[in-house]
DNA sequence: TTGTCTGCAAACGTTTTGCACGACC
DNA sequence: GGTCGTGCAAAACGTTTGCAGACAA
């Protein structure tokens, strides 16, 4: 598969085994930067590979986060929710609707945090709240 | 009891029914900033309370952040861990010894949240990496 | 060939639910 | 007396584990 190619190429850089299953996952979280589910994404790969475990997803992702491809969102309590790393940004989940927005501000305490005695390598910015449909929709 | 004074007052002023598992809670709370899980929160209180249940204990939690008494954080996957709200503050989780350490910085991102189109009522700052202590053990 | 990955089933740990009983306005 | 909280047991849920066979390098 021709789209897949640049897959290949993330993989092999970080001495990844390359297996449909890892590209296809790899694919949909780039094509789909909804913060999906493992279960989401179970599901919509099931479709075209109907033999893909759910084990196998989790292992998969598991493997990504490990080499910093994918970024793991612990925003709500239920379940984790994945995102194909790309500039740093932040999420915003709505309390009403539970959809997650990317937050695009910028963050500077990053910087403060990267001069003190801990040593940062992740940084997560939650906000909760009612997005602005909501809003709309119930004149909050 | 004496010491639980203000927290009847404080469940008062929110409409909350008083109870003396929700006191002990809350007292707990307040004297063990160490975000305990759930679990460390009913084995703790069990001991001067044996029938004290989980059930309680979750149904409790839920009512004092409801209520915006108590601040629930998934800053790891596994289990929730709770923290008395007091000013506003993050966390910073250390990858090696699991420890969950208060991160005192402002932060000015807040202000712009604020101005967005989003109503924003929480604000979650989340550090992952490895603590000074363990820093120095393992020369990282 | 060697080590790793996949997929199934079962286990796990946290949290939620249903329900009967009890406590409190 | 009616609402709400408690505590027990069981269920639900997302995730992890053990293992046998398959596959990538």
């Amino acid at each position: 598969m021709v789209i897949l190619k640049d897959y290949v190429k993330l993989l092999r850089k970080h001495k990844l085994k390359i297996t449909p299953q890892r590209l296809e996952i790899i694919n949909f979280l780039d094509k789909n930067r909804t913060h999906p589910t493992a279960n989401e994404i179970y599901s919509a790969l099931k479709k075209n590979n109907p033999s893909l475990s759910k084990t196998t997803v989790y292992n998969s992702l598991d493997k990504l986060i490990q080499h910093n491809l994918v970024n793991e969102l612990t925003i709500s309590k239920s379940e984790s929710r994945y995102d194909f790393k790309n500039e740093m940004h932040h999420h915003f989940l709505c309390k009403n609707c539970g959809q997650i927005i990317d937050i695009e501000v910028e963050c500077p305490f990053l910087d403060k945090m990267l001069n003190s005695k801990h040593k940062v390598e992740e940084v997560h910015g939650y906000f909760k709240g009612i997005c602005e449909n909501c809003r709309k929709k119930k004149n909050n």
